[in-house]
DNA sequence: TTACACATGTAATGAGTTACATGATTTG
DNA sequence: CAAATCATGTAACTCATTACATGTGTAA
C-alpha cells in the first residue's frame, strides 16, 4: 500500500497534475513503483478528499489541467508512514515460475523468451547507467538527499545486473542437449 | 497470473493436498512465487473445474485432508502456458519509495526499519546458501532438470545479496550528520 | 471431555489491470 | 473543420490480503 505515499513524495518533490505524475512514473519514480494514469487518478481524487493535498482549478475539469500540490497534513502523513514498520515485498516472478515449470515439462521454446528478456533487461541497465554516468559524474554525491537517490539507482543498477547473469546462466543450461527420455 | 501455474508445476513434481502446498508454498516455492492458504484452496477448486485436476475424495471434506494430482489436461495447460510470451515483473518496492520519500522529509528514523531488513535479507541469504550447500555439494549439476533449478536457487542468493548491498549503503548515508536545515 | 492444532473453507475489502468514455487542444 | 493527441476520468473485473468460520484428529 505504497501509491499515495510514492504520489506524495513525488508532490513534496514538486507540484504536479495527474499527466505529469503518470509520465514520471513511467521514468525516474517507475525505478521502483510502477503505476497507470488510470490508478493515479484515482488515488489523487481520495488524496484530496483526504485533505492530503489540494488541486487547481476547483471546478470539474475533464480534458483540462488540473494541478495538485500537497497540503502540510500530506506531509505529516507522510512522514509518520515512515515510522511504521512494513515487511519486505514478497518475491513473486512469473519467470522463475516458468523456468520451474520447463525443468519438468521442457523442453518447450522457453529459451526465446529467456532471450527477450535478457535483452530487455540488458536495455534497462544500459539506460540505468547512463542516468548514473550523467547524474552521478563524481560517484557517491556528499550531500544527504543525493546520495540516497544515488543508493536506490545503484540498487537498480545491481537488480538489473543480477537478472542478467541469472538469465545468462539459463541460457547456457537450456542449450545442453535434451535427454531422449524428456518432453 | 501464475499462481495456477505454479499449482501445477507443484502437483506435477508430486500429488499434493491444499495444505501441503501451503507449506512448499512457505518454502522451496515460495523462494520465488509467495500464496496464502486462502489463495490456494480457491485456486485448487477453480483448477478442478477446469478439468486440469482432480482430487480424492470426492464428497465435501471440510477437516479432512484432500488429495490433488495433475490430470494430462493440466500438463498440456502448462505447456501451453510457457510457449506465451509475458512481460518482466515491474519492480514494485515499499521500502525504495521510503528511501526517496526519506531523502526529502527525513531524518524519521528509518534507520531502524532498514536494519530490520537487512537482517531479514541476511538470514534469508544464509539460509538460501545451506539449501545450496546441502542441495548442490558439487556445485552446478550436470542434469538439466538440477542445473535449472540449481540457476534458479542462485537467483535467490543474488537477489537477498543485492539487498544487503543496497540497505548497507542506505545505513552508511543515513548515520551522516544531517544539515540543520532539515527536518 | 476439553482444549488445541490441523485442514478446509467463506466473506469482505482493497489493489491493480483492462477496456472504454469524454472533453480540450493542436495540426493538417 | 476533421483527425490526432492530450488529459481526465468511469466501469468491470481479477488478484491478493485480512478476518472469520467450521469440521477433524489428538493429547492433556
Amino acid at each position: 500500500m505504497s501509491l499515495p505515499h510514492a504520489l506524495l513524495t513525488a508532490l513534496l518533490e514538486r507540484p504536479a497534475s495527474g499527466s505529469d505524475l503518470a509520465s514520471r512514473f513511467d521514468r525516474s519514480i517507475g525505478h521502483f513503483w510502477h503505476a497507470s494514469h488510470q490508478q493515479i487518478y484515482r488515488e489523487l481524487a481520495r488524496l484530496e478528499e483526504a485533505g492530503w493535498i489540494e488541486s487547481l482549478p476547483e471546478e470539474p475539469t475533464r480534458g483540462r489541467k488540473r494541478a495538485y500540490r500537497i497540503l502540510p497534513a500530506g506531509r505529516e502523513a507522510l512522514r509518520d508512514w515512515l515510522r511504521l514498520p512494513e515487511e519486505p515485498t514478497v518475491l513473486r516472478d512469473a519467470l522463475l515460475v516458468r523456468l520451474r515449470a520447463e525443468a519438468i515439462v521442457g523442453p518447450t521454446g522457453l529459451e526465446d523468451e529467456i532471450r527477450r528478456h535478457l535483452a530487455l533487461h540488458q536495455d534497462k541497465l544500459a539506460q540505468y547507467r547512463e542516468i548514473e554516468a550523467r547524474d552521478f559524474p563524481g560517484g557517491a554525491p556528499a550531500e544527504r538527499g543525493a546520495a540516497l537517490q544515488h543508493v536506490v539507482l545503484r540498487g537498480g543498477i545491481r537488480y538489473e545486473s543480477q537478472w542478467v547473469d541469472l538469465l545468462t546462466d539459463a541460457l547456457e543450461v537450456l542449450a545442453r542437449p535434451v535427454p531422449e527420455s524428456a518432453g
